[in-house]
Parts: C-alpha cells; structure tokens; sequence
DNA sequence: CCGTGTTGAGACAAAGATGTCTCACATGGT
DNA sequence: ACCATGTGAGACATCTTTGTCTCAACACGG
C-alpha cells in the first residue's frame, strides 16, 4: 500500500508549500500563482495539485495562520497574573507568525461584506478577554476598549513585520518593542 | 480663451476624483478602474483623460497623501513644548488622511525593490524628530527609537482606520485611542 | 442657432493571470 | 527490467483588467 507513503509525502511538501507562500506573499502580497511555485521549488502544475486555485491556497494560509495563532495564544497562557506579563509572553509567542499574519490581516479588508472565518472570532475573543481581565483587576487603563486593544495589537505586529522585513528596525528587538509600546507607550514612568 | 476655464474646471474635478478614489481604495485597495470611475460618478474614459493609467492614479493619491500628510504636520506644530502635546496634535490633525495612508502604507509594500517617493523620507523624519526631541527632554524613554515609534504610528493609523471603517470601534474615539495608546500605553499609570 | 469642447457608452486589441490539459521524464518499488 | 506515480514543462482557452479609440449626445458661449 503505497497510498500511505504517498500521503505523507505530500502532507510534508504541502505544508513547506504553504510556508514559503507564507514567506513570500508576506513580502509582497499579489505574488502569481507562478511566483509562489517558483520561490516554493515547485512548478505551477504541482502547486496546482495541492492547491485548486488561489483562493484555495490563501484560505488554507488562512487556516495556517488560524492554528499558529492559537497556538501561540496557548503556549502564552493568558489566564496567568498578571497579565502584562500575559501580553509580553503572547507578543513573543506571536511574533513567528506576525508576517502570515499582516498578509492576513491587509487580505482581509478585501473580504468587505463576505462573512469572514469564524477562527478569527475566536482569537480576537481571547486577547480581547486578556484585555479586559487586565481592565478588571486595575492592572490596564479602561479608556482604552478592549476591542481597540486587540485591533491595536494587530497593527503593530503588522507594521512590525513590515518594518523588520526593510530593515528600519532590528529583528531582535522586534518583541520588545512591540510589547513595551503596547504596554508602557512612549511616555517616561517613574514607576517600573 | 476657454483654455483658463476649462483648466479650472478639470482641476475641481480631478480633486474630486482624486478623493473619491482615495475613499473607495481605502476600503478596497484592488478596485478596478471602471469601480473608481464609478464611484466618481464618471465613465472610465473620463477617467483615463484626467490619469493617464492605474499608476498615474495611484502616484497622484501618492502625491496627495504626501501633501495632506505635510500639511497636518505643519498645523500640528511638532516643535512646541511638551513633546506628548505636539503628538495628540499630529494624530488629530492627520486623522482625517488616515484611510489614505493606511491605503498607501500597505500599497507601498508592494514597492520593495523600487525607490519610493522622497516625500515619505522627509515626513518620516519630521515624526521621528518630535519623538527624538521626546526623548533628549526626558519626556519619552528611550528604550524604543524613533523610527519604530514613528512606524507603529503608521500601523495604528492604519488599523485605527480600518477598525472604525468596519464599525469594530467608534469614530469620534478615533484621536484619543490612538495618541493615548501611543502615548501611554495599556498599563495603568499613577501619575496623571 | 451654431460651433467648440467635453462627456459617456461602447468596441477593440493587448497583456497578464488563471485553470486545465497533455506528454515526456525521473524515481522508487516489485 | 517493468510499471506506477508524481513531477516539470509547456500548450491552450478563458477571464479580467487595462489602455486606446470612435462616435453620438450634451452643454455652453458667441
């Protein structure tokens, strides 16, 4: 039975498919269905094999991104105290997936009235309960919503990548910087 | 010589063009040209007699985000004291231009290889100049540069924008969510 | 009323991307 | 050596968008 074999196979070469089409439309967002096979190694024939058409190759990046972010959102445990300690470890759990997630992000305002993923939902309702756990136990300002924070959060993991990608600030500091701006802002404290 | 009239005519009506486009793009950066035309209110051939393709179109909004962008940092006074005033001032005074930046902010993107306009460079600089002032005052830390301060503007600009535009947070809440979270962030402060 | 000049509608070809197909080739197991 | 399966290369029709063109209709000043 080599029907086994095969599927392996192609479950491996499918998923390094969709991270270099990752990588790539990351970069630069309306790549050709001829340009994701050639920076995956592949010709379009085969790409075309794993994926029906494009909108089958963004919605699996879709799901992709779905499931690292919720994956990230679990490693970050959110529901431990306290929870600027909760966003710091979910930026840094994040970060690998923020380049999938700004293409996801900008794709999605196409997406204007048709229905979008229900995954989403799901992740902006947890960071979005991390918020507002922080609001409750006075550890966050509540002028700022949740909901805004949430959005907040997604624009600058966005530009974040953006701006690693071109080299207008350092990959390393890329967690630090997001995280401490979201948390602390710009402004001195004279606290910790 | 009607060559003055119509001159005057054709430059009302390009600027009304220009800013219909600017609206509908923001919502939907992959419109055709027969949708921009439509949302003119013009035929698609008026349209090319006004912007010689898609590229001249988007040079101009380019060219337009550019201008506006100049003209809120001129009213928003970067040089006055104290340096977190002068920002509040720049996010209401740019407000009304951040669907248009948010369009141009991700088309450029797109612009990878390619020199982008040197107006970006001299707006970049002018923002990263106020949070450098910031900082030698001892009013902003210094953990984060100015260059990622002024890119994280960029990105809350643009999902500022994006979140009002699907209803995901108010308008009138606009100005303040952005500049306080750019300011001050998530955290809860004790002095005011 | 008559030209001048602009507009809108539509035809048209060119270019680019997509989806489908065929065929030759390589690889790997039997 | 043989066969099966996946792959790459390319041909092909189709679709969308674009850019250009023509022509009739319209407005407006003389």
């Amino acid at each position: 039975m080599s029907h086994m074999v095969y599927g392996c196979l192609m479950a491996v070469d499918r998923d390094h498919v969709l991270r270099s089409a990752a990588a790539l439309l990351t970069r630069k967002s309306t790549a050709t269905m001829d340009e994701v096979a050639k920076a995956a190694g592949i010709s379009r024939a085969t790409l075309h094999r794993h994926f029906a058409g494009r909108d089958a190759l963004v919605l699996a990046l879709e799901a992709l991104g779905i499931a690292e972010c919720e994956a990230a959102l679990d490693r970050a445990r959110l529901d431990e105290d306290p929870a600027r300690d909760a966003v710091r470890r979910l930026v840094r759990e994040i970060e690998p997936a923020a380049g999938l997630l700004a293409f996801l992000y900008t794709e999605n305002q196409l997406f204007e009235g048709e229905g979008q993923n229900e995954g989403w939902a799901r992740i902006d309702d947890r960071i979005a309960a991390l918020f507002r756990r922080g609001q409750a136990a006075g550890e966050f300002r509540i002028d700022l919503t949740p909901a805004w924070l949430t959005e907040a959060l997604y624009g600058l993991l966005a530009s974040g990548a953006w701006a690693v990608s071109e080299g207008r600030v350092a990959g390393k500091d890329f967690t630090h910087m997001i995280a401490e701006l979201l948390l602390g802002g710009a402004v001195r404290r004279e606290e910790s």
